[in-house]
RNA sequence: GUGGGUGUAGCUCAGUUGGCAGAGCGACGGACCGUGGCUCCGUAGGUCGAGGGUUCGAGCCCCUCUACCCACCCCA
């Protein structure tokens, strides 16, 4: 049997309902703070990503799934080496949002010089080769924003707020996410922190574990979240980030948490908290649900540096991805179920053969009148045919039988009280809308 | 890339020392032939993941492959 690649799903039913309700929400809520959709394309050059996440990530390094045409690929192998391939010639499936949008953002110059920040958001597939677990999928969804051209930070704050609420319309109670926040400083503070943490490993480097030792070199920072407990004790005595930032970087951090205090957002500062992403600047944040064991289900920060890396004026910038499956299965462990229901139709059910093109009249005037309409397509008995009704979560149910449609009129029967009356065939799609309004 | 676990009906899973493949749910049909949800009765549905081996006999034991799940790394 032919079956899915391995870290995929497919999206369908009740599970799909549930990603499109999460756009909707999105939709609505980032619309009311002036964020318009956008969507990038799926594939892009590899060196857009490269540029943008950073060359030593893991992200880059051995997740994304590069895209070749059957003939490139030939060649390719015939070659034995892509050191002959042109930029446009080597392409990779976006393994995250942000790096897509800011290339669009440089490309089609939506922040002129001196011109207005943009707001955009979007929801879409992102793809990454690694093993599949709980929560992490080689395709997976995420819904994000990106807010460029405002280095104000008031937008820092505006966007966790936003996201916050975000999470309470999805379902879930505040109290039951922790906001994590940090500072990582910017291009004046952060390569001089950099080094005095690799400094610090080094100096302990008898107590600490093998992976930390290569970290040192690679991103020193991620030592901090080692899943080594001695690596975390030895940490602890580290230099922190928040008393390491230029006077800029600090004076902005101070001023993100003073307007969450003054939303009302709890957080917790978390000078450990270092995003995988190289092109975070300044505020960092992550959302995570206690005990669902899905890890962050949220998170993101400001990259005022990205747009000059892809290739643009300097511009600021600020953003956050969701993970819809991540986040679907958290709600899931609070015993929030995020399916969607079938949307209520109208059935329209026939007694027999002779009463066949009667209710094939019928259902074609209730779909062009605009009303979900169900039919029997199986020659089924009318018992049955109610049956179906009910798994289609029908509200009113046609019935068309001999004597109805002798006498040009049909049965409509209310699901919910058994209410039945007779109306004329005439007027059918009228008299149905004003029993669903 | 590394380690662990699991593949039996559409779904969730039982299946004892190797001895006639099961349950619950779902599907379908029926319970005074034109009326659903609840209840009752019945029916259908299986290459026991695939291939090989041991055996009189394998869902069960052995080998290989494969798929998925979980964990590490990392991340949404």
């Amino acid at each position: 049997m032919a079956q899915r690649i391995q870290g995929t799903e497919d999206l369908y039913g009740g599970y799909m309902r549930a990603w499109q309700h999460m756009q909707d929400v999105a939709r609505e809520l980032f619309g009311a703070y002036g964020f318009d959709m956008i969507e990038t394309p799926a594939i892009e050059q590899v060196d857009t990503f490269v540029h943008g996440i950073g060359e030593s990530t893991d992200v880059v390094r051995k997740e994304m799934f590069r895209v070749f045409s059957g003939a490139l690929m030939e060649r390719l192998l015939d070659a034995g080496t892509e050191s002959g391939l042109k930029a446009k010639q080597r392409m990779a499936m976006r393994p995250e949002g942000t790096a897509g949008v800011v290339r669009a953002a440089v490309e089609n110059n939506f922040v002129p010089q001196g011109g207005a920040p943009v707001k955009l958001w979007y929801g879409e597939a992102m793809f990454r080769g690694e093993r599949p677990q709980k929560g992490r999928l080689r395709q997976f969804h995420q819904v994000g924003v990106e807010w460029l051209g405002a280095p104000d930070p008031a937008a820092d704050a505006e966007c966790i707020i936003m996201l916050m609420e975000f999470y309470k319309r999805m379902g879930f109670d505040p109290k039951q996410l922790t906001l994590r926040i940090n500072s990582m400083g910017d291009a004046e503070c952060r390569p001089a922190y950099r080094e005095k943490v690799r400094d610090f490993i080094l100096a302990h480097k008898d107590e600490m574990c093998e992976d930390c030792l290569e970290r040192a070199e690679i991103n020193p920072l991620r030592s901090f979240d080692c899943k080594n407990d001695h690596c975390r004790e030895v940490m602890a005595g580290a230099p922190l980030a928040k008393d390491n930032l230029c006077d800029a970087c600090a004076e902005h951090y101070a001023k993100v948490k003073q307007y969450l205090g003054e939303a009302g957002v709890s957080y917790v500062e978390d000078p450990t908290l270092v995003r995988g992403l190289d092109y975070y600047t300044r505020t960092v944040f992550e959302v995570e649900c206690e005990g669902a064991g899905v890890g962050a289900i949220g998170g993101g920060g400001r990259y005022d540096g990205l747009m000059e890396l892809e290739g643009g004026k300097p511009t600021p910038g600020i953003g956050f991805a969701v993970g819809f499956e991540r986040m679907y299965l958290a709600l899931k462990s609070l015993g929030v179920n995020m399916d969607g229901e079938e949307p209520g139709c109208v059935y329209v059910a026939c007694t027999g053969a002779d009463e066949r093109d009667a209710a094939f009249r019928a259902t074609l005037a209730l779909r062009q009148a605009g009303v979900r309409t169900e039919a029997d397509y199986q020659g089924r008995s009318l018992k049955s045919q109610f049956k179906q009704a009910d798994k289609h979560n029908a509200r009113l149910c046609v019935v068309l039988g001999s004597d109805e449609v002798a006498a040009g009129v049909a049965t409509l029967r209310d699901m919910g009280t058994h209410e039945q009356v007779q109306v004329p065939l005439a007027s059918l799609a009228d008299e149905v809308k004003a029993r669903l309004a």
